[in-house]
DNA sequence: CGACTGATTGATTTCATTCAAATATAGTGG
DNA sequence: CCACTATATTTGAATGAAATCAATCAGTCG
């Protein structure tokens, strides 16, 4: 709805627009010797901005690795009323449904680099290293965790807590290592913090622009923002999901297996 | 905080309200030789209602199975704002977290019967039992797709949608069997469903009352609603969660694990 | 039978949405 | 390089759906 008909999938010859690296490249994550098999029989793919590489309902044939790049992960109601479930950054996988068929959509927000899987090598893959269930077993209860913090916000927080739990979430989000950043570069449109939040574009300029003149933040540009007071911002979002419990939960995934920050996908 | 001060875990010659099992018998689930087992190494425990038997925070020392009545899961905020995660039924598996501690709170709405496994038991039998963990990695994807559906419902939906798609999950739920059933009965006060939709009491009540008067409903007392008319109810509902998606999705999983229903848990 | 808890109904308020307009930003072709 | 167009964001005013505040009603239990 609120972006343009899909391009389609584009090829490889564009360097990735946040992080430089080419299609053979791959931007930092997936460092587990398991994932680098996993990636060998994988076929590499560019995904332009604003296509489409994965349709709810359509037959769930791949898993995909994101290796560069923000995709956004959604549901569309019949009316065309959309949830954003969460954004996917490079070291996140997508695809790993229940039944046969995708149960979300995903979308490149920026240019995005990733493998894409057939689900059948998946299988064969399972069987051959056992570690790395395991280690979607995590993923998966991970994804769940977060899945269900987005449920507090969306059923019980209000606008400004969900703002604020959104920029702490992101600063937290893609390297969940310690220190959250406080310069956030947001890739994608109002219209997606709205939808990921549950609540209209103005209501999110509005909040953001309330939390700027009460100087908890500056936004030099729309998709800039610069966190002048982190404490603040943590407190107004609830202590749920604050920092330092996520950091602490990531801390402990890290040791588990080192190099790999995952977050939300399905 | 809605709740009384949990009377804590209570004995168990009470036979269970709903299924009349006592702690011995199992209540028709978890009928898989693997889960059998499990059960073998598991505590059989009878919680009385309204004690909350798993909190957020703490140590997660172990996973829980539940073989009868129904238990709600939830998260707080510090100033008591509560958000219901989901209804836990027999055959239901809680306490998978990532994390060294669990992320969500769990209580019986109706006195419970479950396993209690310490964990690391179950990290033993994962190592014995392959198959087991790859039936835990589905159950996570699934319950990752409810979640993600209820994000939709929390994001996105009318009071009226929202009412309507609890009464019809809820009427798929616990048996995901054909046919969703046409008589409910709700174990849970309208607080709980409040808190699982996002809403307040008042307005669960009057949506309830206005779908009975426009001849969808009957409720003969509160905790017994008649659907008189499932389809409009699911048009209501909203296409997407519909009675024949989820049953097509569960029944492919019932397919790869006979005898067993599972749902929302964490 | 009162006292208590939970559910319903009513009156009013409020926070976020909707409708509407202005402003900023990015992209394109001359 | 700049005007011009299209798109995204911000801001403003009015509306509305659900929340809040406040009784009333209906079961339960000692």
């Amino acid at each position: 709805m609120s972006f343009p008909a899909a391009p389609a999938l584009v090829d490889a010859s564009v360097p990735c627009a946040s992080c430089g690296a080419r299609l053979d490249a791959r931007c930092g994550a997936m460092a587990d010797p398991h994932l680098d098999h996993l990636a060998a029989l994988a076929l590499r793919q560019t995904v332009a901005a604003g296509a489409e590489f994965m349709a709810e309902g359509e037959p769930a044939e791949h898993v995909f690795g994101l290796t560069c790049g923000t995709a956004r992960l959604f549901k569309l109601l019949p009316d065309g009323r959309r949830q954003v479930l969460g954004f996917a950054r490079a070291g996140q996988f997508l695809g790993l449904a229940s039944c046969r068929t995708y149960t979300v959509s995903a979308e490149a927000v920026e240019p995005v680099h990733l493998h894409r899987l057939p689900r059948s090598r998946l299988r064969g893959l399972l069987d051959q290293y056992p570690m790395l269930e395991r280690w979607l077993l995590e993923t998966a209860a991970y994804e769940l965790s977060i899945a269900q913090e987005q449920m507090m916000l969306l059923g019980r927080k209000t606008a400004r807590e969900r703002v604020a739990s959104f920029l702490v979430g992101w600063a937290a989000g893609g390297r969940p290592c310690v220190p959250p950043l406080s310069h956030l570069h947001l890739p994608m449109p109002r219209g997606d913090i709205a939808d990921y939040l549950g609540l209209t574009i103005e209501t999110v300029s509005r909040t953001l622009t309330r939390l700027r003149i009460e100087g908890l933040l500056a936004i030099p540009s729309p998709s800039e923002i610069e966190v002048l007071r982190p404490v603040a911002l943590a407190a107004i979002a609830g202590c749920n999901s604050s920092p330092t419990d996520m950091m602490r939960c990531d801390e402990e995934r890290r040791q588990l297996h080192p190099g790999l920050g995952l977050g939300a996908g399905a």
